[in-house]
DNA sequence: CCCACCTGTCAGTCTCTACTTACAGGTGAA
DNA sequence: TTCACCTGTAAGTAGAGACTGACAGGTGGG
């Protein structure tokens, strides 16, 4: 469901398929794909949320903090029995969000 | 991409879990799903135009026009690749509009 | 010290689209 | 004729989320 609504959108797209190519830090994925670096940081969050790409933050050799980013190989069955799977774990989401929430 | 778009809003995936149970006249899904005709009108749009669903007008045995919607089997295999696809297509699609305007 | 890199996050703005209300038309039955 | 169904579309109105600019902080090198 986080992954469908993920992959919905064309800037997302643009990402992974900046991704692609191999591990990129997130300045440097920026400027390749011509977007603001809050933007990108944004669209990494939700995809990260939805499984299909990693971040790791390293020290690079002369001492400076990298985010690099990955793909997470995927592969996803896009049938109808998923939609509806998909649906109602949502559903389900939705009653433990409200019975977690008092602490 | 149309299709990835139309599967990536909670709402459709709702259209899709409606119809999945058989071929159902538009007022009558929208009763089902709570939600009001003509934004049931609009989403039923986009996924015929995703390949998702088709309608299909026809007159009933009393002579009333009903038009009945059904899903079409569908399986997508998601990867890296097919998005890599779906990104060059539509910068194709893109550069067709622009040509096509012109008359 | 200042400059060039990097990571993060927040508070706004602005655009896109989801959504509603309201309309016009057509059929059959009471 | 009026009522209860149906299809379709054209407005306009919220509202979500995509997007920007500006900030704070940290490192290495000239």
């Amino acid at each position: 469901m986080a992954l469908l609504a993920a992959v919905g959108h064309p800037q997302r797209l643009r990402v992974i398929a900046g991704l692609s190519a191999g591990r990129v830090h997130v300045s440097e994925l920026a400027r390749r794909l011509g977007m603001s670096r809050p933007l990108l940081y944004l669209h990494l969050e939700r995809l990260e949320k939805a499984g299909l790409v990693t971040g790791d933050l390293e020290l690079s050799p002369d001492g400076k903090a990298m985010k690099y980013f990955e793909l997470v190989p995927f592969d996803v069955h896009l049938t109808v029995d998923v939609v509806l799977a998909a649906l109602r774990a949502d559903e389900q989401e939705g009653l433990n969000d409200v019975q977690e929430t008092p602490r």
